[in-house]
DNA sequence: GATGAATGAGGCTTCATTCAT
DNA sequence: GATGAATGAAGCCTCATTCAT
């Protein structure tokens, strides 16, 4: 959990309070350094947003390295909450990359500088806190591995280099934070959500799997 | 040019000296701002590594974001001047996209922290300053369109988008610096140039397209 | 109040804090302001003189120019508060003026640098910085315009150009201080304000004030 | 002379050269110096606004300092110069100290902020060079002080005391530049040197006096 | 547990002055 | 004589962190 003691050390011992506070002050933390970068934004701006006092801050975590990490474990932890609450479990294999996809693609767009900051920030951190912030990214990276294995062992894909092919689809989702400025002016989301699946559909599936695909695109333009 | 007086107002008029100068400076720049970041680093670091004086820099910078700028304006000035060199003027479609790729990934690789800091440290920029730095990405992009766009008139690619794609191009070559750790063990630089390319092209590529890029592997198999 | 936080703002929020914080900071800044001069004066030798930290003067005031602003606030306040003090109630309008004129100057000589500071330094702020100076030195003058008006009113004085007037009376009693070097070897300051009132009575009395005038150097001469 | 080599060294040998030099950057000096004060303006500025190099000031001064009492100097000596111009060989005593006052007047009203200069600056300098710039303000007070004691010798004015009442003239010129911002709301420059020529006549004059101040404003009046 | 005043090291930037050409 | 590139000390200001209340 990205909230308790285990990672960040807190001078407080009611874990209950551990989590609020720093939901709270994570909440403020994660806005200002998406919006003005982590150097530029002081402890003295995170309490201030946060409505609590700067002492407090440090009753929570001990430096402002840690309220770093506790930000980009949270916004990882988002990615890891909610990407698999959008696959129904009676879903097609194709149909569950699509979901997954998509909704990767929908949260990056929800929290376009969170999905920036992890990118920008993470060199910020000590090795060892870097680490974490890792591990949780292949914890990620494999909701969406999991789903193209299941294309593969459908017979719906070819062999492909499951965690590469993995990393494209992660960074094609990233990417539509990374690149905004550029990306929205070709897509909309959802529209970006449709090529990209379709180039990577095309890049993978054999025979059967296009033909899946047909039928997904048909069954999803009746409704 | 990245290193005249246009973009960046130099106090010392001899034009010479600041192209030499300011070529001293970013490449002490870029090495410490890569390997420790923009804010990390000192103007003093800096001076230090350059081998100058702190108010030397102040002659050929207004301020550190200035050094930053023309930093980044290297770094992306290269990909532009060193892509097309590897591109051969008889080369088939498929093959110069191959070569541009391929060069682009070869590049990312041999200064993979430079490529890193223009994802952490652009939003350090003021927003005008930023546009010259997106400026130069498109140009550099055009690099890449350009092939992808050869590739779909000489009837090999379907019509696809091709602004996108591109995208997923270099965004691909990015990725090797952005998850190095992550890439490095997945594969080598040539085999993730290989592999990258052989699902681009199956994505794209129409069976024309699909003979054309047997052949080509056939021919580099053999040569 | 020249220390409250309408004109200056401070982080701190305790109102009486903050009043006795500035108190403390503006007595360095005006003995080191007066005596060295504002630029040769830095925050360090404020901070140190004030028996504080250079962080502390800035929880204080924003800039070294607001503290520059409190101190020259502080040297005019004084004058707006000591002035009306020594007017007794019961006091004939000619010795009103007198009253006036013999305080302003000997504030003025107890306080020498301090008022020679406000000639210096006044420049050295914001355009809206300045203008509190002078609305806090318009103020000051209303003190001694009111004396002269009573003159004119009790039939003492002709009508004379009352503003232009007064000024006249306070350049003298700054003059003591901007050409002291030179003024002090003329006269004794208790000398110079009589010599001074003396000038002045001449030039604006008529025949009745002149007899007035005549009848207070009477009694000022019995004790 | 203020510019020759006697009080501030020259590394130049050639005395016309430099005295042509040291004009042209100390025209410079006090324009910018006036505008915007003595610290805030770098060699490097007055190098620029004067069209020459750093260095040369260097060759014509030995430090920024120096190049302030210049400034100073020059002030200074075109009070000493330009006033006595006005004053007609034939002029009655009191026409000769009207011209004197109101020529004075004319040039600080000319030259405001270098006025104002002399009195922010003149303790920016070292004890020694100060020592020269009040010589020559006694020397150009005695051009005024003169024009009182030939009234005084003339049986036109009470005995007063001169050189107090020299600084009170003085003064009063000097004041339209340091209260511009005031003054120039109550009178306009002519108007000033009338009602202040009034007030200083009154004050002195004796009864014989006030006859010749009636018949000199009834001549001004015809023309 | 919570507060926020206090600290002071450290960074960016300026600019008087030097000196090689 | 003239130039202007180069230097680096010094100053303003920020902000992570501490600690008394």
């Amino acid at each position: 959990m990205a909230f308790d003691q285990t990672v960040v050390k807190s001078q407080v011992t009611d874990e209950k309070l551990v989590l609020r506070r720093r939901e709270q002050i994570v909440a403020a933390a994660i806005d200002l350094f998406s919006r003005h970068g982590y150097y530029r934004t002081s402890i003295q701006d995170v309490a201030r947003k946060a409505g609590v006092s700067i002492g407090l801050i440090y009753q929570y975590a001990p430096t402002k390295e840690d309220v770093l990490l506790l930000s980009l474990m949270s916004v990882l932890e988002t990615y890891k909450q909610e990407i698999p609450l959008a696959v129904k479990s009676t879903a097609e294999p194709l149909e569950a990359l699509w979901s997954t996809l998509a909704t990767y693609c929908r949260i990056i767009d929800r929290r376009r500088s969170a999905a920036v900051l992890t990118y920008r920030s993470t060199n910020s951190l000590r090795p060892e806190q870097r680490q974490f912030i890792k591990q949780l990214e292949i914890e990620t990276n494999e909701l969406v591995a999991r789903r193209i294995r299941d294309c593969v062992a459908a017979g719906l894909f070819r062999e492909v280099d499951v965690d590469l092919v993995t990393y494209q689809l992660v960074l094609y989702a990233h990417a539509w934070a990374l690149k905004h400025w550029r990306l929205s002016q070709l897509a909309t989301i959802e529209s970006y959500i449709e090529k990209g699946f379709d180039f990577f559909v095309r890049a993978m599936a054999n025979p059967e799997g296009m033909a899946q695909y047909d039928r997904f695109l048909a069954a999803k333009r009746r409704g």
